[in-house]
RNA sequence: GGUCUGGUAGUUCAGUUGGUUAGAAUACAUGCCUGUCACGCAUGGGGUCGCGGGUUCGAGUCCCGUCCAGACCGCCA
């Protein structure tokens, strides 16, 4: 019969157990030859034990282990003794394996990389040895959080009577704003299926199915360029309610969160405020704000005007917006620290045709870049209006673009937030985002296109200006829409559905789909809802940039196993790859 | 798709105005070392300077192209 090969693992051994024999099995990470006595640390996801060798005591092992490479697999069985000197820096560095037999169960190549050392290799060399990257403490720490994550989230959705309902992957293309995954068809040639962006339709039917609560923990595919914290597969935690309102749906996955933060970190979070996107845009200048400092922006076109200085002027005349942002206790700053300001503001993807300052010194002294046009009292009265105190500095941004000065602003703000260090990287900053828009204006066509997706139930309040020809009216709506925002980053992002065809169709309608369109893409969600759907709502996670956050990560990719590069490769595995042409031949396919 | 940064020993990097035999640290190999734990000491091996072209008496260094990686922008409900 085959027994486990092991007593323990490499992270377990106390003084408690001296005395006992074990038998140990991991990877060499390192030796030591003292001459007379090897020290050998053995590795495995556990931790790491010191296996200690003398030669007068056992000079066949000794020998034999001397000879061990880095990495090389092998089991040790001994007894735990207590050591003549210990480490206190590991877990088990009270005790050591003294022991009676070796085995060597596999050599090893050498490694390119030091597993003990997670500075040591690049990003495409750990990309290609990924699975030895994956034996760094670091990786394998972020992944048992991963799947911690993935537990409380179980625990919690099944406690509350949701079903996991897998959903399939072959699926029809839909336009829902990404580039789909194609996939030929063997048996029609001609026509593909696309990979699912998400399962968002496929989670209405379920709803229309009476599942009533569902979630999945699923993987999603787009087709776009990528960044750090985006991978072409990505996985949510994706979820859907019958029965319910904008505020069920929140308290619900608020509490999701709340179990999640405090069975992963042992954090209790205050609830969560729900900030009206409205808000989020005017305060901060983005519909994501890290809250974790303070600095709103305040608009001044009020307290401006009347003087020499023609820009402002003009802009208040036409209704353009002038606002800044306090910077607590930044009067101090050097001119060239000032200067670096400004060219931060005026980076063409910025846009800012400069920025004034205005200095409000500890010795009660005003110093700024409008001097000229503003006399003393007058900056006094403006930093009173705007909440500068002595010591503080207040940047001025002014453009004929509201959304643009607060968006320059936003930035602003997140940028001196972080070089001052203001934001405190213990403290989680977790809310809602909610009421977003139901169309915004597509800023190369001129076009109104969705700003979420195209099922967002539009807010009571506002759905009469949905049947109104008016571009205005319609831009009025809001979405009964939210997005849970982390540390600045989108998180969450859901909505109440639409469940009533009527709307549905007013709504693609406005898009300027036309009924043949409709019901060549949707029309079978659309002859699903004729069959009494329920009102309905969910959300979905971005399991791994939650992970990302709780892991202190600042990419994606360190909490994926085999992740792709930012070119959309497998290094590893050498993917995408090209196929022999029979293959393609199969599928109906020649390349051009 | 755009902008920028980088590519030199197994690895991380340095490399002067373009000039002898391209260096350091670490890793690796061998030897020594009576308690190491980033052990220490000594010795040694290790390079198509991403690839292709050009300028030059001479290119790691300058120019053009190209590939790869990363960051940012566009794009991404």
């Amino acid at each position: 019969m085959q027994t486990s090969l092991r007593t323990h693992n490499c992270g377990e051994l106390r003084l408690s157990h001296v005395g006992q024999e074990a038998s140990l099995c991991g990877w060499i990470q390192r030796s030591r030859d003292q001459g007379y006595i090897l020290f050998v640390d053995l590795r495995d996801r556990y931790g790491i034990t010191q296996v200690s060798i003398k030669s007068d005591e056992h000079k066949e092992i000794y020998d034999k282990a001397r000879k061990l490479g880095r990495e090389f697999v092998v089991k040790f069985t001994g007894m735990v003794v207590e050591r003549e000197s210990k480490n206190p820096k590991l877990p088990t560095g009270e005790v050591e394996l003294v022991p009676t037999s070796m085995e060597l169960l596999n050599e090893a190549k050498l490694p390119p990389f030091l597993i003990q050392d997670d500075t040591d290799g690049l990003e495409d060399l750990r990309m290609e040895y990924r699975y030895l990257d994956l034996r760094r403490p670091k990786m394998t720490q972020n992944f048992e959080t991963r799947a911690k994550v993935m537990r409380a989230t179980r625990e919690y959705l099944d406690s509350k009577g949701f079903l996991e309902i897998e959903t399939p992957f072959l699926i029809k293309s839909t336009p829902e704003g990404a580039r789909d995954f194609l996939v030929p068809s063997r048996l029609h040639h001609g026509t593909f299926y696309a990979l699912p962006q998400s399962p968002q339709i496929m989670k209405q039917l379920l709803m229309v199915a009476g599942m009533d609560r569902y979630y999945q923990i699923v993987k999603c595919f787009r087709d776009e360029d990528f960044r750090g914290d985006r991978q072409p597969e990505f996985t949510q935690i994706d979820c859907e309610m019958s029965f319910v309102g904008q505020d069920d749906v929140l308290d619900t996955f608020e509490g999701m969160t709340k179990h999640i933060f405090k069975s992963v970190a042992n954090v209790d979070l205050p609830d969560f405020i729900r900030m009206p996107y409205k808000d989020a845009i005017k305060y901060y200048g983005t519909d994501k704000p890290d809250l974790r400092f303070d600095c709103k922006i305040v608009d001044l076109n009020d307290h401006l005007g009347g003087t020499d200085f023609s820009v402002f002027n003009k802009l208040i005349e036409n209704d353009g917006l002038i606002a800044g942002i306090v910077a607590k206790g930044c009067a101090s700053f050097s001119r060239k620290k000032l200067d670096a300001l400004t060219k931060f503001v005026k980076e063409p993807h910025m846009g800012a045709s400069g920025l004034v300052y205005v200095k409000y010194n500890e010795d009660g002294s005003i110093k700024s870049s409008v001097d000229k046009f503003y006399s003393a009292e007058q900056l006094q009265k403006l930093g009173e209006q705007a909440g500068a105190e002595k010591g503080d500095l207040l940047l001025i941004v002014a453009d004929q673009l509201h959304g643009k000065t607060r968006k320059i602003l936003g930035q602003l703000r997140l940028h001196l937030g972080r070089q001052e260090g203001w934001i405190d990287e213990d403290k989680w900053s977790v809310f809602w985002v909610v009421n977003f828009p139901l169309f915004e204006e597509n800023e190369e066509t001129g076009a109104l296109t969705f700003a979420h997706h195209p099922f967002c139930m539009p807010d009571e309040e506002n759905l009469k200006f949905l049947y109104s020809d008016k571009e205005e009216d319609l831009k009025k709506v809001a979405a009964q829409s939210y997005d849970m925002v982390i540390n600045g980053n989108e998180i969450v992002s859901g909505s109440v559905r639409v469940h009533q065809p009527d709307i549905q169709e007013r709504i693609f309608e406005i898009l300027g789909l036309s009924k043949e369109e409709q019901d060549a893409k949707f029309g079978f969600m659309l002859k699903a809802f004729e069959y009494g759907a329920p009102p309905h709502g969910g959300c979905a996670f971005g399991l791994d940039r939650f992970v990302m956050l709780l892991t202190g990560e600042s990419s994606i990719r360190d909490v994926i196993a085999f992740p792709k590069t930012a070119g959309g490769r497998d290094i590893m595995m050498d993917a995408p790859a090209e196929v022999p042409v029979e293959n393609l031949g199969e599928l109906g396919i020649g390349l051009k």
